[in-house]
DNA sequence: TTCTTCCTCATACTTTAGGATGATTTTAAT
DNA sequence: ATTAAAATCATCCTAAAGTATGAGGAAGAA
């Protein structure tokens, strides 16, 4: 009974009350009303300002608040690319080069690259190579990864 | 003064009996006080009992618990990757073709892919080239690029 | 068991990529 | 005008990638 253990106190203080009471009108009971109406009026006054106490409690006072924070974690997830200037700029890449190493993304040969920048498949392979370089890699599925991770191509 | 703000009614109330019980006083101060000790007591024993009310309303109410959820914002780099069963599914990519992927995705040689995989250059050349085959490309470049684009590598 | 798929590896060959070097021309800055 | 960097292209050579084909073994399904 939930009820019981919340109002515990309370209940036990009506109880006692009463038994109180009812202890005096046991003791006296002889004793004409009248002569203890006193008690019994007291009584009655003290309950009825206990629950006036009690009305105005709850009443007046502010409910207590136990605020419970609680951090809950939102992934935000970047914007799709966010192109790395700062990176772009210490590798220091011409911008045939990385005209070069964009096309090298989208998966075309060299030959494809030069015929998209009408230049000679030699030009490409030259452009390539500085990439390679600057890049610090061997080959151009790695140019790509190593690109891709500093955020200076899509 | 916040204190007044607060129990400004408990205030109002207490000063209502105290002018109460003067108002009673100034009116039959000429009487016995013997005679209104009843009322003078009653008055005590509300006001004792009102205070106890209050009391008790203060010690057993459960403080509510207000719980105030905070978000925290969390900045994810990658992009949350989810992997395209479907899309892997329709490929029929097996493990092993699926492995060398993601090792070309790395910006591996066939060397190191099978240095890594513990088989031999020309498997590697032989999965390479069924992935190619699925996938509809000519070269590993492209192979990275598709199998980004269908979401089935990070 | 039989059949199929996957995995493995090999050989032979072609194509592409990459490295090294040098030359010419354009462009931009001093 | 001079200088430096960038861009273009070439040749020669090596390495890597990719194609085609075959073949044996392992694993799982019918």
């Amino acid at each position: 009974m939930k009820f019981i253990a919340r109002n515990r106190s309370i209940i036990l203080y009506g109880v006692s009350l009463a038994i109180l009471l009812l202890t005096m009108k046991w003791l006296e009971w002889r004793i004409v009303v009248i002569d203890h109406a006193f008690e019994l009026y007291a009584g009655v006054v003290a309950i009825l300002f206990t629950l006036l106490g009690i009305w105005l409690a709850n009443k007046l006072t502010r409910p207590k608040t136990n605020t419970v924070v609680i951090e809950k974690q939102v992934l935000v997830r970047t914007k799709d690319f966010v192109l790395n200037e700062v990176e772009l700029a210490r590798l220091s890449l011409s911008k045939r080069e990385l005209e070069v190493l964009q096309s090298m993304a989208d998966g075309l040969s060299n030959q494809q690259i030069a015929e998209r920048l009408f230049l000679s498949l030699n030009t490409i392979k030259t452009h390539s190579s500085k990439v390679f370089e600057k890049l610090e890699v061997q080959r151009r599925t790695q140019a790509v990864e190593k690109a891709r991770q500093l955020n200076i191509i899509p």
